[in-house]
DNA sequence: TACTGGTGCGCG
DNA sequence: AAAGCGCGCACCAGTA
């Protein structure tokens, strides 16, 4: 079949999927009316899809995890996708769509996406295998009823433009998260294990605990008089402190750091190695660091706010100490990049409060708090604005609370009326169009139980908790959410601009990247609100301006010309440490 | 053996 | 034990 081929207008969508036990392509034009099928045989769908995509096409799939990492891997970058299922999650519950029975009656898309964290070549999903482990519906004509609705549903809405936006991230994001995936971060073995070594020791060649870990484990041990306790044990190691005289409610870090007992000092060193031990030694640089790279799992929107969240390898908990092991290869830097209070700003923005946007306006916002008169010092004002967004009642930041109000109502209206929203069990949603999940039916229940004339006092009191629980999420949601947004449109922005900058020549290639990215500047890390991109020495300067374009293109993307600019620290350097 | 919940700590 | 949001992971203890 050649109805591909033969037409004359391009293609505004392709639709990947399967009919039988083939793989067909559907073309649709810009009104989503089919205008032909192609089957492709399983040998060629590579080389297909990289002609189609040379033409400028959008891809329609059910998951990008199914798709990309075996594109990526086989050498074929995709410009713009539609990833079925992300979209089918936030039209499904978006305050925006006016009537989502019809996505909500759908539930076959209510799915998580099938990764392993652990395998080293991403798996091709493969079309002829049959049903095999597919989670999510492939039949061509499952996608494409799914596609309809949710077109169906972006145009009878109450914001079509706002909720195209954020479908077109969302997917840009899915992209991005294989490709980091695929790309990896440049991860140098030598610096992380001689950082183990002189914090830990050497590691006991027939395994065992490190030495410096066991010698602190015995200074605490002997200055608890406890010469057999098990320090991994909470409740053991409470009691223990407690028979020493040690008055802690429990064992966490701030706590012990109030009293004054010779345990104190090796107990908070020993945690604070045991930590690195168990959560990024020898044993997780084995597991996770393969060619020099770090190939984490990124999860877009894995988070309700449309944060991404990650599996495997503690992505996003990587510590800071042992940044310095993120090190670009040989002849390539990194730019190193993140957003100077990237949710205030976001906050201003979207509450079109001047005065927030004004002490923000080109220099550090607390700074600017600060000059606008509301509260004294720096500390202050982070920690009354960080009070705003979260929902503090009480302590420092409630106290400076109402004088933030003063000074910046809309900003502060923003927040409160989310919170109201919340904690009367309404749905909050970001400048976008997510939409926060409705309570749960227990929140519900305890609401009314509350108001009912048998209610006990315990009734009472936990319906309000709850209630305010709930408040303190809506309220931190939209700003949250939409900070999710902003960085979800730097990133979609960036990703064109670094393919758009020339490749390097053989010479200069760093193949561990990948077939892709091997000579070109490419994402390499991203953490909410800052990002790492991997560039050839002779790049660095034009990535690092695509990095910032990228920034300003995103604002204007979300906020049009309201006068505020969010602000990055940028780096070029080896290593993503603050002094590299 | 395979869960679940609690605790604690890493990140934004 | 955080006051105040969102996560993932390691470890232990209790249970099925």
């Amino acid at each position: 079949m050649s109805a591909v081929t033969a037409q004359t207008e391009p293609a505004a969508w392709i639709v990947l999927g399967r009919e039988g036990d083939a793989a067909v392509a559907v073309v649709l034009d810009a009104l989503g009316a089919e205008r032909g099928r192609e089957w492709i045989a399983a040998g060629e769908r590579t080389a297909w899809i990289a002609r189609h995509e040379s033409a400028g096409a959008r891809w329609v799939w059910a998951d990008t995890t199914l798709w990309y990492p075996a594109l990526l891997a086989e050498g074929v970058r995709v410009a713009r996708c539609h990833d079925l299922r992300l979209c089918h999650a936030v039209l499904r519950d978006s305050a925006a769509v006016t009537d989502a029975a019809q996505l909500r009656a759908a539930t076959a898309w209510d799915r998580s996406p099938l990764v392993d964290p652990r395998a080293d070549i991403p798996t091709l999903f493969d079309l002829d295998a049959g049903p095999g482990p597919a989670v999510l519906p492939t039949d061509a004509d499952a996608l494409l009823a799914e596609f309809g609705r949710q077109r169906a549903a972006v145009a009878g809405s109450a914001a079509p433009g706002a909720l195209q936006l954020l479908l077109a991230a969302e997917s840009a994001g899915a992209l991005v998260a294989a490709e980091l995936r695929a790309a990896g971060v440049p991860w140098d073995v030598a610096v992380h294990r001689d950082l183990l070594t002189a914090e830990l020791g050497d590691l006991p060649v027939g395994g065992g605990t490190p030495p410096r870990l066991a010698e602190t484990a015995d200074q605490v041990r002997s200055a608890l008089g406890d010469p057999g306790l098990s320090l991994d044990s909470q409740p053991k190691l409470l009691r223990a402190l407690h028979r020493a005289g040690v008055a802690v409610e429990s064992t966490s870090r701030w706590e012990l750091a109030e009293q004054r007992h010779p345990v104190v000092a090796p107990l908070l060193e020993y945690k604070r190695l045991s930590r690195l031990y168990t959560a990024n030694g020898w044993a997780w640089l084995d597991e996770w660091v393969r060619d020099g790279r770090f190939r984490p799992v990124y999860l877009p929107a894995g988070v309700v706010t449309g944060r991404w969240a990650s599996t495997g390898g503690g992505a996003l908990q990587v510590p800071r100490q042992l940044r310095p092991a993120v090190r670009a290869d040989p002849g390539w830097l990194l730019v190193v990049a993140d957003v100077a209070q990237l949710e205030p700003r976001v906050l201003a923005a979207m509450a079109r409060d001047t005065a927030l946007a004004d002490a923000a306006r080109g220099r550090d916002l607390y700074e600017g708090v600060v000059a606008s008169g509301a509260v004294a010092t720096r500390a202050e004002a982070k920690i009354a604005m960080l009070g705003a967004m979260y929902g503090a009642t009480t302590g420092d930041s409630g106290r400076l609370l109402p004088r933030l109000r003063r000074t910046f109502p809309r900003a502060m209206a923003l927040v409160d009326d989310a919170a109201r929203t919340g904690e009367d069990g309404g749905v909050v949603s970001t400048l976008l169009g997510r939409s926060s999940p409705p309570p749960s039916e227990a929140w519900h229940e305890a609401q009314s139980r509350a108001g009912d004339p048998e209610a006990t006092e315990a009734d009472e009191v936990r319906a309000r908790r709850w209630a305010r629980d709930r408040g303190r999420f809506t309220r931190n949601f939209v700003v949250q959410g939409t900070a999710a947004e902003w960085a979800l449109a730097w990133m979609a922005d960036l990703r064109g601009r670094l393919a758009a900058i020339a490749p390097v020549d053989e010479a200069s290639a760093a193949p561990a990247s990948g077939p892709v990215f091997a000579r070109r500047p490419h994402l390499a890390f991203y953490l909410h609100d800052e990002i790492v991109v991997h560039t050839p020495v002779e790049r660095a300067d034009d990535a690092a301006d695509a990095v910032r374009a990228a920034a300003a293109s995103a604002t204007r993307l979300l906020f049009g010309d309201f006068p505020l600019d969010f602000r990055l620290d940028l780096r070029i350097a080896r290593t993503a440490d603050k002094d590299g």
